[in-house]
DNA sequence: CCAGAATCTTGACACTTGTCAAGAACGAAT
DNA sequence: ATTCGTTCTTGACAAGTGTCAAGATTCTGG
């Protein structure tokens, strides 16, 4: 009886414990989500802890609560940052029924998130750039290049299907050359150029042809 | 009289000033060469006017002799840095007489920068996302872009006319190609991957003949 | 050789940084 | 209602930051 009342409390105090784990790890969450409003805004080099408290609801003392330093923060910022942008084109892959409308929903999502979500991507190249000098980065962001390679893929797959065909290039190709021209179209439009998501919107419309 | 006396004083002040000018000038790359060491090592985020003086054989007083803020000594690295890395490729496109030999010295050329120029590469990136945040530093990285594509075009080019034909893409697509690949390789090799540099030369080698 | 300008060193300044610890506020179980 | 563990606030600390100015040093033209 002893040992029933015993493995009873047991599963009591570990529901108890998974319960406040979910808690905590949700606050984490918020607070990383918080971080990363400003981690847009002024990037990695400007970002301070206490900036980022200013910026949200919180004081700078909670995150040293939550987090263990700084490279902490970032690491779970960058993943929390990675679950929002690899399923960003997966409903245009699975509803276009032909080519045409697979260009135009992917060229359409691609103007709309280089357009608001400017700030977000900017963060992604600077962390990324980040973890060619900070090894604490580098699993995260080599995690999150894979992931994207394979969303370029996806698509890129997906289009050739449709044309039944097969994608002219390997994975690693095709995701350079979409992320390169994003960059690029990210820089240009950040410094004010207004036609550079049209440019790039063009150009992606004559490659996708070409590649897959 | 007068007047030709003061014309040749003015002459020779004019001259004085011209080689002053150019002194400083020197000394104002001297510093810039200085800084890029410690920046290629750090990166941006972490790199402080103090640990570059430490790191050369100036003091960080000078700097503030040189340039007007940690901005404008920035600024001067990153043109600096243009001028370096534009034209590397140049030997190879006008020695090459046959595809097979524009193709061998490229690619040659390709590993050994990146193996040996690795922490200078690290820090374009850097600087580049860095412009993204700063509008100060957009002008300059915004033109090195554009050299560097032209760089590359300026290879395409050659390799394409060695086999009768023209670049199948556009001089911003081919660029964006091999920048993002390029710059895919360097995190990985950064990152420790042994097979980084050997991938990206296999990939380029198959991607040529269907670009140009 | 010497005066004045150019160059450089040094030390100080005001401020920001990450980190931490003491304790206040809060919530839940007894 | 009291107690105890969790969560949060506040203030302090040492170290590091960019900037500047006063003075030492070096260079240069007369």
């Amino acid at each position: 009886m002893a040992r029933q009342v015993t493995g009873a409390a047991r599963r009591v105090a570990d529901a108890a414990e998974v319960l406040r784990d979910e808690k905590f790890n949700a606050r984490r969450i918020e607070l990383a989500e918080a971080a990363l409003e400003t981690l847009g805004e002024l990037g990695f080099a400007r970002t301070s802890l206490r900036e980022i408290a200013q910026n949200s609801a919180f004081t700078h003392g909670v995150f040293h609560y939550y987090f263990s330093d700084k490279l902490d923060l970032i690491c779970c910022c960058v993943r929390h940052y990675k679950a929002k942008c690899v399923t960003r084109y997966d409903d245009v892959v699975a509803t276009a029924t032909s080519r045409d409308a697979l260009t135009e929903g992917f060229l359409a999502k691609l103007a709309a998130t280089l357009q608001s979500e400017a700030r977000m991507h900017r963060l992604w190249y600077d962390l990324r750039s980040q973890a060619m000098f900070e090894a604490a980065f580098r699993k995260d962001v080599l995690e999150i290049d894979k992931s994207l390679e394979a969303m370029i893929w996806r698509i890129a797959s997906r289009y050739a299907e449709l044309g039944n065909k097969r994608p002219a290039s390997s994975p690693a190709a095709l995701y350079a050359l979409f992320d390169g021209l994003f960059q690029s179209a990210l820089l240009k439009h950040l410094a004010g150029d207004k036609t550079a998501i049209a440019e790039l919107l063009d150009e992606v419309r004559r490659l996708l042809p070409t590649v897959c």
